[in-house]
DNA sequence: GCCAGGATCGTCT
DNA sequence: GACGATCCTGGCG
């Protein structure tokens, strides 16, 4: 299946083809942008997943519309930033991990205080210090702004996906449900097996 | 190049 | 009161 454009029917999907269809798309915040090159998937009945065990007002977000945004704060420090899937009731995010930077470069070459392009964005607190996604972002709309994504073009539509176990989680870790471009050097971390992602 | 340790705070038990 | 869906630095080889 392809889309060309991305709007909540593509979100109210599997979380799991949500997580391996973002792979080569475009996210921009603003002058900032950048080609989504890594992901996780985070489901209801998952121990991983925030939702897991009810929703709390933290986790309020993950139960409701598809399309809206999910940021937490992660180790007091890092926002992360995650999109919300699945129709309403059924709680379930993509976790957004690395982006390979595509526009407003040197803007982000500012806020993470490093010049390496591979520096920019290859992690998921990496990621919203260069975008400037904030706790305050939190339940925002994906589809209006400050946010504008697109589906792949070019050379990303059809770019192949590799999966691998999630990272710097300690319950249900046995799950592959990382997705990354492959052979792409933005990613946050070498994947350990290659295994093609099923179509 | 690799690894251990520290920073820092909201959320849930 | 403990614990993270992390990142960076410094020490060592």
């Amino acid at each position: 299946m392809s889309w060309d454009r991305l709007d909540t029917s593509f979100f109210e999907r599997s979380v799991h083809e949500v997580a391996r269809d973002l792979i080569g798309c475009e996210i921009a915040i603003g002058e900032a942008a950048g080609v989504i090159v890594e992901t996780e998937a985070y489901e209801e009945s998952d121990p991983a997943c925030h939702a897991f065990g009810g929703p709390t007002p933290r986790s309020a977000v993950l139960f409701g519309p598809p399309a809206r945004v999910y940021v937490y704060l992660s180790y007091g420090i890092h926002s992360l930033l995650n999109f919300v899937a699945e129709p309403d009731g059924s709680a379930a995010a993509v976790l957004i991990r690395a982006l390979e930077p595509s526009a407003g470069i040197e803007l982000m070459r500012e806020r993470r205080g490093r010049d390496e392009l591979t520096e920019l964005c290859s992690g998921p607190g990496k990621l919203t210090e260069a975008l400037e996604v904030g706790l305050e972002l939190n339940g925002a709309d994906l589809l209006a702004p400050p946010f504008r994504i697109a589906p792949p073009t070019g050379a990303w539509r059809g770019v192949e996906v590799v999966t691998a176990p999630r990272i710097g989680i300690t319950r249900a870790v046995e799950h592959p449900w990382r997705y990354c471009a492959a052979g792409n050097r933005h990613v946050s971390r070498p994947w350990p097996r290659v295994n093609r992602a099923a179509a």
